[in-house]
RNA sequence: GCCUCUGUGGCUUAGCGGUAUAGCGGCUGAUUCGUAAUCAGCAGGUCGGGGGUUCAAAUCCCCCCGGAGGCUCCA
């Protein structure tokens, strides 16, 4: 059985005209009207005809699972052929619906309307998630068929569900953990000793368990370190970056795209916004339906791209590619990237609405060559993530893939296990439900075991032929290459995120919590014990190459120091008579710090400076984006 | 989208039917200071918006608008 749920304001319907197979009914049936109801829309297929009851048993059990969670008291039987294609016979779908009908009667207000007419209907759908289910039911012992995905878009205004209005299945699961041995394990059975972090991921996954019991610890971070903030005349999801906030996204951005660089990506920019109506785009577009931004201008509608994909397909598609140009890679720092997700998920910079992301596609010749750009990616990634400060340890890997991938490339997928050193999540399918046939993410865990995902590749077997993009073999032939989608560190906010959570979590077990020193806007602090050290102060911070700046404010130098120290500043320089004499300084390295137990160590400030070079080294430099004097400067909170 | 909670000066917040609290920050003055908050003074609010109940509303009720959490979703 096929089966549509709409939780809908209203549902009415009028019989127009009987069709051979109609039942016969009263007067009083040709028209029905339901308020705040949940509608069934039904559809009895020919394998349902093996076991009635079982089929009405698990309708039943559906209608009431949704009407529970809808809270709706009213129940819409509504039998539509049009949701399958290989019906039961008119006998036996009347069985079925009577039989539902009569199950549900006795707890819910149910009407049914009749079998075998064309109908007029109108039914206004409430657009909440829950509000549009699909649900396929086959009797025991008969396979799950999985349907076309075929999607439905929802009208902003009351909606007329038309004849176009169709299912859209999903895809059954097979959850493993895949250790480095390359055994698969039951989920349920695998011992996570030693692994609690898989198992809060695995949770999370699987079992859905989210409840959370208070806002993440980032979210005050971001705004007490002048980070980032809501901004209130925007959308939900869209945040100010302040200086310091800019800074350090400029800098993950720049690290990023100089590591894809390195491996032969060529940048380029697309544009932001695309035609709703354009072939190509539309046919990408409804795979993944109402989570767009969508904008009128003038008579045309477009929406915002929520990935690069978009723009450079298309550029790939009006490229001539030979086969020696490939593994062909191109990436876009994207800012934005918009999505239109659901307002509840929004928190802090876990997930955004617009956000940027490093979106880098590989066009590969084949399914061999897609593979061991994949291996080298998945290496990649790991490598952008730790340079970042997430390590291996800070996150939990996911590897998805179709069966028949799997069956074919055994020894590769558990080498992903391998690289890593630890049991990996598996998620497996039987059809190839999305545009890839693998792919894996990283995904962070954080305080509230919650986790996102970061880093991700996919094989992408189906866009080249959408798009239309070839590459001239060395027969002279066009071939479809096959695609890699790769984000190297993932969203640029998120790996922020993962950078608080992860000193929020260091904070509750009792450690200091501080960003890398490349990332740190205030790498080194001076700090004047009065007005007539501040020319020394001055001599020490032209001494530093790097980002130094001077509390020249009429505080004490305690206040001074505990302000520094709020701000996670790695090293803290007090300037005094002593250090005026003999010309060393006091540095407090934050690093080597426990909470109430500061280390100091004197050195010049030559020694700060090479020590601060080689900290940062490799990894990208800008100037501090502040004044350098602390009296000048504004506040932002 | 639905459910729950929430909205008081730039920030954090007390008050929850009877003239609006305090701290931080800001400004002014004093202090020139050796490692987690120097002292004093001043300015700053039509208590998110609109409507209602009441002699009286920040406080109770209704509607709207923000914000947070949950559900759901997550290429």
């Amino acid at each position: 059985m096929q089966l549509l749920l709409i939780h809908s304001d209203y549902i009415e319907y009028e019989v127009k005209k009987s069709t051979p197979v109609a039942e016969e009914i009263e007067e009083s049936f040709r028209t029905g009207r339901l308020e705040e109801a949940l509608t069934a829309f039904m559809a009895v297929e020919k394998a349902d005809e093996s076991d009635v009851d079982d089929i009405i048993n698990k309708a039943v059990g559906e209608i009431r699972n949704v009407a529970g969670q809808v809270k709706a008291a009213n129940v819409m039987l509504y039998p539509y052929a049009h949701l399958s294609s290989d019906l039961s016979s008119p006998k036996v779908a009347v069985a079925v619906l009577k039989g539902v009908e009569k199950a549900l009667s006795g707890d819910y207000n149910v009407k049914r309307a009749p079998f075998g007419w064309y109908k007029a209907f109108r039914i206004s759908c409430k657009g909440h998630p829950l509000s549009e289910l699909s649900r396929s039911i086959v009797p025991q012992g008969k396979p799950a068929v999985c349907a076309e995905p075929v999607v439905c878009i929802p009208e902003e205004k009351e909606e007329v569900v038309s004849e176009a209005l169709k299912a859209e299945s999903t895809a059954k699961s097979y959850w493993h953990i895949l250790t480095p041995d390359g055994q698969l394990h039951s989920t349920e059975d695998f011992d996570f000793t030693g692994h609690e972090n898989l198992k809060k991921f695995v949770n999370y996954e699987i079992s859905k368990q989210r409840a959370v019991e208070r806002a993440p610890p980032h979210v005050e971070l971001m705004r007490r370190l002048e980070i980032a903030d809501y901004e209130p005349g925007s959308d939900s999801g869209n945040m100010r970056f302040y200086p310091k906030g800019r800074l350090i996204k400029s800098l993950l951005e720049n690290f990023v795209l100089e590591e894809s660089y390195k491996v032969g990506a060529m940048e380029v920019e697309t544009p932001l916004m695309y035609d709703m109506e354009h072939p190509t785009l539309k046919k990408y577009l409804d795979r993944f339906p109402a989570r767009q931004y969508s904008i009128e201008s003038d008579k045309r509608h477009m929406f915002l791209r929520f990935a690069a994909c978009f723009g450079q397909f298309l550029m790939n598609h009006d490229m001539t590619i030979s086969y020696k140009s490939l593994p062909l890679k191109m990436i876009e720092m994207t800012r934005y990237s918009f999505r239109k997700e659901q307002r509840g998920e929004l928190v802090g910079l876990r997930r955004l609405r617009a956000f940027t992301m490093p979106d880098m596609h590989s066009l590969c010749t084949d399914m061999q060559q897609a593979v061991e750009q994949f291996d080298a990616q998945y290496n990649m990634c790991i490598s952008v993530l730790d340079k970042v400060g997430i390590k291996v340890d800070d996150f939990e890997v996911a590897v998805r893939f179709t069966r028949d991938f799997y069956n074919d490339n055994k020894d590769f997928i558990t080498n992903l296990a391998k690289t890593v050193k630890k049991p990996v999540l598996v998620e497996m399918w039987d059809t190839r439900f999305f545009y890839f046939v693998l792919k894996f993410e990283f995904n962070f865990v954080d305080a509230l075991a919650k986790a996102s995902a970061l880093s991700t590749v996919q094989i992408d077997v189906e866009n080249a032929e959408r798009y239309g993009i070839n590459y001239i073999d060395t027969d002279g032939v066009a071939k479809k290459p096959v695609i890699l989608h790769c984000s190297p560190s993932g969203a640029i906010e998120r790996c922020i995120y993962g950078l608080l959570e992860k000193e929020a979590m260091r904070t509750e077990n009792g450690g200091v919590p501080m960003l890398p020193v490349w990332l740190s806007p205030t790498q080194v602090r001076v700090i004047p014990i009065s007005d007539k050290h501040m020319e020394f102060a001055q001599q020490i911070a032209d001494q530093l190459q790097c980002r130094v700046d001077i509390d020249d404010r009429e505080d004490t130098v305690g206040k001074k120091v505990r302000e520094a120290a709020r701000e996670w500043i790695p090293y803290v320089v007090v300037i005094g008579d002593k250090e005026a004499e003999t010309g060393n300084i006091n540095v407090t390295i934050r690093a080597e710090s426990q909470p109430e137990k500061p280390k100091k160590v004197e050195m010049t400030a030559e020694q700060l400076n090479a020590r601060i070079l080689s900290e940062t080294e490799g990894m990208p430099y800008k100037g501090l984006p502040l004044a350098k004097m602390l009296s000048v400067r504004p506040k932002f909170l």
